[in-house]
This record gives structure tokens, sequence and C-alpha cells, in this order.
DNA sequence: AAAAGTCACGAAATCGGTTTCGTGTTAATA
DNA sequence: TATTAACACGAAACCGATTTCGTGACTTTT
């Protein structure tokens, strides 16, 4: 790279000392005018730009966010990135996106590196392997340094900070609300193991909707599908119970029992309703198109990076953990409908 | 937050000089051993981690590379990420990811304060509307400066800098091909304006298919959608010309494609053939699952960051621009079938 | 015993800025 | 005319590290 032109060179080249180009360059009226102009027509001929890194180290911050997600290929996050990015824009800060891939390792070194200084303040979502580990300590480390931190979506509650959340109970209660509704009687729930806590929220939602219309959870209509192995061969077996509708708690589940309810004969929305979450492109797309729960992912990053800042910006306040809960709803689409 | 630890801290609360503490907490042979571990044993304590900023100003480079993205939430997009992550990580680089949205005026601005010293060098695509524009002095200044850059996907010629891209014309000309060897004769070609050059290229494979089949094209055929009106309603009209294979630029329009050939009482893939641009998941997940142009992105995204570590690192060279480009292979799935 | 070599550590420069606190010159006031 | 104020600028400290170059105290060699 060619060598910048910094303060240092402007001032030699130019006869004048340091802290005069800085005056100059801020229009300082320490500085006269003839002066100034001098220097701010040599700054602008040459293209100063000054360097970001020593104002950085000089006001001991670096206007940067960093994000660090499980992962990204996902219609949820990537929405959310588009919040935060926003967010954070327009207060002038700029993020820093890494990814956990859901590995526990690859969190804590992340989290490590970027507690270095390199940022002012954090906005994570867990990995699954933390979540099933239970190893929070490196999270409660940040907290203890007084790192301003934002945990967003995959949460929990003893690690002491900021976090932002879907009401997945009540989402879980909604959609299976809506089902019963349509007048579905054995609903079947597509979730993930019970240590991802999103997952075990929207069961606890899916169940309260189920006592309500006192009908009695049955284990056997219960996926808890393993990622690791096929999909779609998990959930086969749940269509041998004679389902009618089915709550997936995203949407390629979602889109894998459309699937196995097409292959099975079943017409949806006729035979059987489907209802999903997150309010993906696949959601949108899929023939017939799917009712799901909208996470509002967008406002969720907006919210998130907007606590941070603010927990960043005056940080003088007792620190009193908040919590935002945002609310999910129904987006109706094709693949409910009342059972005729 | 807490005020952080610092070597000047140690060296005072220890009584040594700050030269000390540096190189006992490299191991250096200068300091004793007695005197180390006592340094060694204060910093471990307290959790000593040198500031990353002061390095990075010491060092001229700070490990991080910027990435600037038209959007994201597009699964080529977010694919590409996690590819330029990956291959960043593995050099011991982190990204810092910004979205110019499109917009000329953000992409100028981002790359003004990225190039401030924050990063040591830029993978870019640029926004569609500085493709429209034409303006692309801000690169070319990035390129004056001797910033490493790398362009990817979206690239234009006036540039000079190292390029990844695929092979459009080639993955046009495949897809036409395809639809072609299936027996296909009225093909539909659902693309973008010409002033976005993938679009334009994929035009150009697309054309060169029919002229070796001796179809000539015809502008009835070809739809250049515009995305701030709806979609489907553009696509409709073609297939008011007795259609019996589409291809679609990207995986939105042939989604929407299939959608119409439904609605008009068309099965696909028996009456039509429609094939995509981009594997992601809509094409995956909807139904029929739908042949498309896969593209590579996380390969292009690794390739791309390599690329630009290189250039980073061995500054030394002489300035050669390279172009990598990555051929895209059909990816088979139901949409797709000699007609019978 | 004098010269040379090791050892263990400190002073100071450096990276690129900002900011406080002088200070010499000129102009205004008593 | 002597005192003070305003003006325009420079010196130096600081942010948090690294690194070169000394240097004083011992130890070893001749």
């Amino acid at each position: 790279m060619k060598k910048k032109i910094t303060i240092k060179t402007i001032a030699k080249e130019l006869g004048v000392a340091t802290s005069t180009v800085s005056k100059a360059l801020k229009d300082s009226h320490e500085i006269s005018t003839e002066t100034k102009e001098r220097i701010q027509a040599y700054a602008n001929y040459y293209n100063y730009k000054p360097n970001s890194l020593a104002l950085q180290l000089r006001n001991q911050k670096t206007k940067v966010i960093g994000v660090i997600l499980p992962k990204i290929v996902h219609h949820f996050f990537s929405t959310l990135i588009m919040g935060i990015e926003e967010g954070a824009n327009e207060k002038g800060y700029h993020i820093m996106v890494c990814f956990s891939n859901e590995s526990y390792k690859k969190e804590v070194e992340t989290l490590k590196v970027l507690s270095n200084g390199s940022v002012d303040g954090l906005i994570v979502s867990i990995a699954n392997e933390t979540l099933k580990n239970k190893d929070f300590d490196h999270f409660k480390e940040l907290v203890s340094e007084e790192i301003p931190l934002v945990l967003f979506d995959r949460v929990v509650d003893e690690i002491q900070c900021d976090k932002v959340v879907v009401d997945d109970v009540g989402a879980g209660y909604k959609a299976t609300k809506h089902l019963l509704e349509n007048g579905r009687k054995k609903i079947a729930l597509i979730t993930t193991p019970n240590h991802v806590n999103v997952g075990a929220l929207r069961r606890q939602g899916y169940e309260k909707a189920l006592i309500e219309a006192y009908i009695k959870s049955d284990e056997n209509l219960i996926v808890e599908v393993d990622e690791n192995k096929d999909i779609k061969f998990q959930i086969e077996k749940i269509f041998e119970e004679g389902i009618d509708g089915v709550f997936a708690v995203n949407e390629i589940y979602a889109a894998n029992a459309m699937r196995v309810a097409k292959e099975k004969g079943l017409k949806v929305p006729n035979d059987i309703s489907i209802i999903g979450f997150t309010d993906g492109l696949i959601s949108e797309y899929s023939s017939p198109s799917i009712t799901t729960v909208a996470q509002h992912g967008f406002t969720m990053g907006k919210q998130a990076v907007e606590l941070l800042i603010e927990r960043i910006e005056k940080e003088s306040e007792v620190y009193k953990p908040r919590k935002i809960v945002i609310s999910s709803d129904l987006k109706l689409r094709e693949s409910t409908k009342p059972s005729s």
C-alpha cells in the first residue's frame, strides 16, 4: 500500500507544527485564516484522511459494534443483520460480523478477540453447542469487564446483560391456537432438541394452547429433529399417526413437512394445515405458500443495536439489565385453512 | 466500561518499566526468569489482554478485511459471506461487513470510511445504482491509493484490480442448452435490466445457445424485470406467448415464473421446464424443486479473500490485476425434464 | 588487576492523531 | 509609557503497545 499522507507530512512540508495542522483542519479560531487556508488546501489536494486507528486509540472508542451470529444462511439472521447495520449506521457506528458456526470453541475465541478493544460493544446470539454445554463463563467474563453486551434471540437468564427476545411462548401459542381454530385436532410439533431454548419455549406455547383446548399432548406427535441426520426421514414417522396439523419451529422443517405430506397423498391445506416459523423466502415462495410466525428480524436487530448504543454512550448510569420482548404475529398464507 | 488493565498499570504496580513488561510477556530472553514469572503471574491474574488498537497502530495493519455487499437477504450473498469469513479466519483475519443497499451514495461513503486505515483491504460487489451511473471514481481513487481491492460477481473492466467472477456467459449458455436438450423450443428469459452486467452476461449465454440451435431470439420472450414494480405481473405477459421453457437469472424470478405457470394451468415440468440461478433454499424447497445454476458462493468468497490476503501480505510485487473465473454448473432437480 | 563480555533492565522513539498549556509578538488600554 | 489583552502558533503530553539502544552491575578472561 502506498504510504498515507499524515499530519506530520503536512506539518513538515508546510513548515508548521503538527498541532497547528490539526487545529487548522478543524477550523479552530486559534489559527489565522491565512494559515488555515494554506493547510486546508494542501490537505485537500493530497486527499488527506485522518487515520482512524489513531483516533480510536486516542478517543478510546472505535465506533464499531461486534456481532456474533451462529450462522447467516438463514433468513432470520440475515434480516437481523440488516436491522443491526441500519441501526448502527444511523448512530455513526459500523459493524464487525463474525460467525460462531454454532461452535462453542469458535464463540469463545471470537469473543476474546473482539473484546480486546476493537469494538465498543457486542451483540451476540449464542451458539447451539454453548447452549448445550451450559458453559457461559466467557460471557460472564465480558460482563465483569463491563463491556456492553446485548444478547438476542437465544439468551440465557444467568448472563446479566441486556436482552432482546421474541415472545417465543406466545408465538408457539398463537400458531397452535390458529391450527386449533382451523378445527385441527391432531397437531404435530416439529421442533429442535430441548437444549435449544427457543425450541423449548415455542413448545411451551404449543402445549399451553393444547391444554386450553383440553387436548392431551402426545409424545408421538412430537419430533425433535437432529440436524445431523436426515431431516425428512425423521419427520416422516409422525405422519403415521394420522395428523391433521403441523406446527414447525422453523421454515425448513415446515417445508420438509409439506413435502412429506404431499408424498403421503395429503392435500395441503385441505387435509392438513401446516404452519412454520420465520417469515422467510421459502415460506413465501413454496407452493402452497406457508403460513408462518413472522419474527420481525429487522425490528429486532434495530432494537438490539439501539439498546447497545445507549449502553455504550451513557455508561454513567447504574447497570440495570433490560429485556425487550418483541411480539411476533402470524402471516396467514395458503398452507392453513379451516378443515372441511 | 471498566478501565482496562494496560502494560503501564502492570509496570507501575510491579515497579518496573513498560518495556520490561512487554518483553516479559513475550518470554524474551532479556528478562530474568524470576521477573518474567512475577509479571506473567500478575498479568494472568488480572486477565491482561493487549489493546489491539495500539498494536494495529504500531504495526500499521489491522488484520481486518472490509466487505461491502449490495444486500444480504439473498442466498448467494449470505453463502458468500460465510466463504469470506472462513477464508479470512484461516489466515487470522476478521471481516467488517457493510451494505450499500444498492445505493451509490452509501457505497461511496462506506468506501471512504473503511479506507481510512480501519481495514487492510476490501472485497466489494458493486451496487446496482453505481453500475447504472457508471461512476467508478471512488473505486479508482482506492486503486490509486494502492489499497488492496478485490471485486467480485458484479465487476467492471475499467477498475484495475483483482476480480472474482462467475462465468455468467457460460452459465447462461449451459442453462439454456439444458432446456434445448429437454426439447424445449420457445424459451423465455427473465432477466434484469441490462445495466446489471451479470444479467447482461447471462443473456449473452442464452442468446449464444439459441443461435447454435438455429433459433432466432425473440424480444417478446424476454422480460427485463423492474424490481420496483410487481414482479409477478411483469412475468405474466411472456406466458401469453405459449412458451415451454423458462430461464430465470435468479431464484426469485424462477419461483415467480413457476407460480404463474401453475396459475395458467401449466404443469411443471411436464408442460414447461423452468431453470433458475443461485442454488438457494427457495429452489431446494419449492415444489417441484427448481433446477438451477449453482454459483458456488462459498468457494467464490474463499477465493476472493485468499486473493486479497495474498495481495495484502506481499505488496512488494508488481501489481498485475488478476481475474479468477469460477465455473458454475447445473443442479438438476424436478422443474426440468424432457418434453413428452 | 585490567579488559572484555553477559545479564537484566530502563529510557526513549515510534505509530498518527488531539489537546493543554505555554510564549513571543502585536495591539489596545490605563 | 507601562500594563494588559488578544492573537497565532509551537512544545509536549497522551492513548497503549513494541523495539532499539544504552547502561550499570557482575562475571569471566587474560
